[in-house]
DNA sequence: GCTTTGACTTCGAGTACTTGAAGTTCCTAG
DNA sequence: CTAGGAACTTCAAGTACTCGAAGTCAAAGC
């Protein structure tokens, strides 16, 4: 069907795949097409598919950077086209993956707290289940105390 | 202007005070209102605003809780209503909960392949800064492999 | 060769807020 | 007592996805 590219391995991705290396939805992937935050993506001949290349990937990726610090859709649209995004502005693009990391980093601290907190509601619905209301009680006000917890770290 | 207080001191509260304690904008106070997220709230009887008690608030806080975790607004309203019946709908409770732990299980896996992700992507455009092409090249094959993982994790 | 399965396509509607407009009401100060 | 401003009210529209329906395309099984 298709003949083998005689030099470079060209790696091609689906929207699936695309989508799971750069942690957006294949839904936001299509919409961030659709209002123009990224350049429109090649498409497979036959199928109509879109295929992501590595170039692809990483717009997407410093796009996704944008979004996760809090830009407007607009906003993004904007500086993407004053033509802030390629390799020429590698120092830049660190700058955000590295901000980008930090709210990770601070997003697996807050799903840990969650866990706990679900954990522990678990535990003390068990516990009122069981008729040990001295028991449900004292998981109560630790659910408590972490839902604070859970609350100041949101802010930071 | 001073009220003359019988007994007890009945704490009472503005939205916006309510919004403070409980973490929630204002705005999201009247939405879940609206919806039935959270019981209808007293109204001042000549102004017509809302009047926040304790009990109001400690709703309010169990279910600023529930919207943390990610629960949606119908789960939501599901498990306060149920939350009213006691220790007979403590089953459907758990189930409730320990499908959002599963959520956050799976979550929680996709995040730190992520954050590997966007480590090496950093340490690839500091290599392209430095006009190191060994290395870029080496650490985009890195990605690849890494990229290869979250999409088996995806599966999942 | 045909059919089924599954991933993709577009498009329009739904979700969970969020913001803005226009109109009260409360409070403070002159 | 009255004027001004802050805070409240409702309701409508906007935002940034998110989902479901209906159709297309391609490989695997019979």
């Amino acid at each position: 069907m298709v003949e083998v590219s005689a030099e470079t391995t060209r790696h091609e991705y689906t929207i699936k795949e695309a989508a799971a290396l750069t942690g957006l939805p294949a839904s936001t992937l299509r919409y961030y097409e659709s209002i123009g935050v990224i350049a429109p993506v090649g498409r497979g001949v036959s199928s109509g598919h879109r295929v992501y290349d590595e170039e692809d990937l990483d717009q997407i990726m410093w796009v996704a950077c944008l979004a996760a610090t809090g830009m407007s859709v607009s906003d993004m649209r904007t500086y993407v086209a004053n033509g802030h995004l390629g390799p020429s502005a590698a120092g830049e693009q660190v700058e955000l993956l590295t901000q980008q990391q930090r709210r990770l980093a601070s997003e697996a601290r807050q799903l840990v707290l969650r866990q706990r907190y679900v954990a522990l509601k678990i535990d003390y619905w068990h516990a009122v289940a069981a008729g040990d209301d001295g028991r449900a009680e004292l998981l109560s006000g630790e659910a408590r105390h972490l839902a604070d917890e859970i609350k100041r770290a949101g802010r930071s």
